[in-house]
DNA sequence: ACAGAATTGTTCTATATAGAACTATTATAA
DNA sequence: TTATAATAGTTCTATATAGAACAATTCTGT
């Protein structure tokens, strides 16, 4: 079969992404598609180290590490050591990046309600079940990756 | 109900990139992510103008600027002007690229194997008709903000 | 206790990506 | 015909992204 599911996927990211920071930005929020992708999990749970914001977010350990500089400088998170394992970095919110949580959500929902335009709620359920089990997927298949069977011989 | 398919979309394309990068390099082939879509394209229809190539791939019009002329250095596309529109760039494969292709689909193949692990072919083809639709609604909506509705006072 | 392995982040370098501003060319309307 | 608008690419600048190499810290087995 001739399928081109990886490029659908490149080309919806990258609108998506277009159209998603220029709603954002319509309303006032000057946050990136990647650091907009990082809030997104400390909103959810904070704080975390670099790490675990790497593993939720698929990001390369080296992105966040750069993306998180960044936003540190903005004011929007604080990098600490922690104290109990000191090669771990521990990355918060500030109160500032908290408080942008309500306005990024609407904005957020807006561009969910484009994205899903005629779909019913069903089919939304489908297709992110099937995402779901593709991310899966890739996941363990890069895991794989970095830490290769051992030989046991 | 609480939806998050620009995040899936995102994280799958980074892994999926991540790897499929990978496989090529394993294979011996050293193209990136963003010159695989423009020779995807350009295999389906040689030769294509800058702005063709930016409508099928999704990218903005300077990033295919951009990459083409990375690709051209490499000597695996040739740019020349349109002489009967001279604002128009053409762009060509090489017989190098074309050499390319054969052994890229395999490649590819195998990536859309990794990717579809575990889904039926009806599966398959549901899915990839969610993603057009999904393509066709965030290209629909780009269109719309770049060409803003006349004002007929 | 300590040498080597594993873990966790960071830095360095290169490419990808796009908005804004710009140049060159062609089309249009008066 | 010529001034203006529209079209097509490019350049400039900034951020995003990741591989490779590296540094610091902690763990493990003897």
């Amino acid at each position: 079969m001739e399928t081109k599911g990886g490029f659908y996927i490149t080309q919806i990211k990258q609108l998506q992404e277009r159209i998603f920071e220029r709603l954002l930005a319509e309303n006032g929020i000057e946050i990136s598609g990647g650091q907009g992708r990082i809030l997104f999990v400390l909103w959810k749970d904070n704080p975390l180290t670099i790490g675990e914001i790497s593993v939720r977010t698929s990001l390369a350990k080296n992105t966040v590490s750069v993306v998180v500089d960044g936003m540190v400088h903005k004011g929007i998170l604080t990098r600490q050591t922690n104290p109990r394992n000191r090669r771990q970095t521990i990355i918060s919110l500030t109160a500032y990046a908290k408080s942008l949580q309500t306005k990024y959500e609407t904005v957020s929902q807006q561009m969910n309600t484009l994205f899903y335009q005629g779909f019913t709620p069903e089919e939304q359920m489908t297709f992110e079940s099937f995402l779901a089990r593709i991310l899966k997927t890739l996941t363990k298949e890069e895991q794989t990756y970095k830490k290769p069977k051992e030989d046991h011989t």
